[in-house]
DNA sequence: ACCTGAACACCGTTCAAGT
DNA sequence: ACCTGAACACCGTTCAAGT
């Protein structure tokens, strides 16, 4: 692996571009463009350089992408004041990543990537197993606990993102518009009753409560 | 948009292939290779035409996935009996699509399309708000909790899949097990302690248990 | 109405060679 | 050690023409 911050030993061409340069130059791309842009060729060109040049100092675009992510995680995931009543805490710590996520939707690329294991991400994951585990939850339980609250906010993200982009795509009816159109009452009468506020309703930001639900609902046994 | 099941009105060349064809020579190619090979140039020599033949049965290749989507879950998404207890009405209805999705793991690409909003599965969204508004959610409560539901369920199914995926891609150790590996457990103590048994405890299936969490906790204020 | 051929405007990545 | 040029093996989609 490329190790541009080791001390150099060995003498040879000296490098023209470094990994940073490689991961802000992708950053300002995917910042003012969208993530779709970035391609190593278009990278390269920007970076005053060829496609594979890139390649000495990132593995591959994938890895790229990784890099991307943790970058923009310590720029922005600042540890905040949290609550010292753990309950409260979880939520909070949990709150803090989503709108950090939600804040850069190219983000989706990435997020299904692992955890979100981004070093300085980590801290979050601690206050929250952390706080579960004050509520009395075993060690086991807790990163299953953990775990669930990732499953939500990562599944809020990628909904919620996909569903943004579709929507500035083309101006014609969605799919799921259509659908919910030719409705049939009396076999699914509930849907029905609430087809025509289906829409607003989806479109209203109902993270924190569903958090909330699925925290309580975690701690209900203790 | 073109209409294989519609009478056909003007007489002109007769259509070699039709709508129905397409999607089922994509679904073949997407199970026996995954959804990464299906590609238009693929589909088209499979099927014994030319790419563009392919663009006069479908509106281009994500209405393809789409129509792949339906197809799936019309084949694969029969109604069981479901409990007459509300509660457990609505988890057994999750708890079903998720199965179902799980099971078919090409679905990511298109998951986040906008909801699940195959007709085919519609009736097990009916289930689910239906048993949230018997519970005494008002309908729009029980809208905003069939959509917990739904993050929690689709984000479980990214997750995991994409981990999957990663994990058959080659051998090294992951990105995640490096950061876990120079953990300071001063600093993060909780998740110094479980850091050997992350795997392993990320790898169980826990989404029964946290779909349980989550119903009680949307039903808690009840 | 439906299909074809050729082209447009791209991709990520590898290989072999240069400095 | 680092970078370049050329190539490989592809993409999705459009255009203009044929039947």
């Amino acid at each position: 692996m490329p190790q541009s911050s080791a001390p150099r030993k060995t003498l040879g061409r000296p490098p023209r571009i470094s990994r940073e340069e490689v991961v802000t130059t992708a950053r300002r791309i995917v910042d003012a463009e969208g993530v779709d842009r970035l391609t190593m060729r278009r990278l390269a060109t920007e970076i005053g350089s060829t496609p594979m040049a890139l390649y000495h100092h990132v593995r591959n675009k994938e890895e790229l992408l990784v890099l991307l992510l943790d970058d923009y995680a310590t720029r922005t995931l600042h540890r905040p004041e949290l609550p010292a009543q753990p309950r409260e805490r979880i939520v909070a710590a949990a709150a803090t990543i989503h709108e950090a996520l939600a804040a850069c939707p190219w983000i989706v690329e990435v997020l299904t990537a692992d955890d979100l294991m981004a070093p300085s991400a980590l801290w979050f994951v601690e206050q929250i197993v952390d706080g579960l585990v004050e509520c009395g939850l075993s060690p086991e339980r807790a990163v299953h606990g953990y775990r669930a609250i990732w499953y939500y906010t990562a599944g809020e993200i990628v909904v919620r993102v996909t569903a943004a982009q579709r929507r500035t795509d083309d101006d014609r009816p969605t799919y799921r518009e259509r659908v919910f159109a030719d409705l049939d009452p009396s076999e699914l009468p509930r849907l029905a009753q609430v087809a025509d506020q289906w829409s607003p309703l989806t479109a209203e930001d109902t993270y924190l409560d569903g958090l909330r639900a699925l925290v309580d609902g975690l701690l209900a046994p203790c």
